[in-house]
DNA sequence: TAAAAATACTCCATAGGTATTTTAT
DNA sequence: ATAAAATACCTATGGAGTATTTTTA
């Protein structure tokens, strides 16, 4: 039994559709399918009852949810109540992106979004500040907007 | 976050140990270790403190601990309430083995075990029966103790 | 210096993808 | 005839293994 194989089923439940809830969880209907019935091999009954139009809950899906439903939801506390504990080690994220994303504006969203968060303390020695670079894959034309301070020159 | 990181979170905290939870759950040290790694790295802390002769939880583990508890409790549960929807379509398990097992009792335990267990109800067409044949890779020097009714003599 | 964890690789099982077929009204 | 699930086949991510190195009381 798998994390994402519940929530394989409860999406499945909520649109009574493999397919729909292929699209809402941005996976294939064949992943669906193969992980539903790979869970319904283990627990050894069905837990759809395949219909043309729909799926339905079988009786043992009806128990099953209950369950399926408690610990998603227990995961899901578990990852908020880490977050007071998140040290946040700051790293880079590199976004990749042909040229006309920035003619197009793409730059100024990701400005504006960092202008949004609060900035990082810049306090330990291994902290680094949120920065923002916009360049092409060859690092020569790179644009530094928000170079580390390490990179800036001197002037 | 996956099920298994759970378990060896908890095994972890039960030994104090990664290599003793290694043991206990029949994985490498190596594996242990790593999915530890993953798994702090996604909640974005520590969650064991490693001492030379033993490891114990931080805060965030002590914090984490009462979730991984609850969610692998709750899986158990689930896993005991499906029990009773279970159908069991049976099939063959072929255990493979030297000569020299059955040379020591092991067909003997087997059949033994298969006398304790009650028999499948012989009701459906695709239903089939219990059954126990001895026998080397070679099919042709097979002993089939407990014959499928299909392959039985007619005599 | 000796234990235990971390790391560097290698392998392979399997989740997920695309394309197609089956199924049931 | 059609919409949806199942299946066949392929790819590639990552879990697990062995061997080795690092760490620290």
């Amino acid at each position: 039994m798998e994390i994402h194989q519940l929530e394989y089923f409860l999406a499945i439940d909520k649109y009574g559709s493999f397919s729909k809830a292929a699209l809402e969880l941005c996976v294939s209907q064949s992943s669906i399918s193969q992980q539903i019935q790979k869970l319904e091999a283990e627990i050894g009954t069905r837990l759809f009852i395949r219909e043309p139009r729909k799926v339905r809950l079988s009786p043992a899906g009806e128990e099953f949810r209950h369950y399926a439903q408690k610990i998603i939801l227990d995961l899901e506390h578990c990852a908020d109540a880490m977050q007071q504990f998140k040290q946040c080690t700051a790293d880079r994220i590199r976004i990749g992106a042909i040229a006309t994303m920035a003619y197009l504006g793409f730059d100024r969203i990701i400005k504006d979004f960092l202008d949004d968060i609060p900035p990082s303390p810049p306090k330990s020695k291994k902290g680094r500040r949120t920065t923002l670079s916009i360049g092409s894959a060859n690092p020569e034309s790179t644009q530094h907007l928000f170079p580390h301070p390490q990179q800036m020159s001197r002037a």
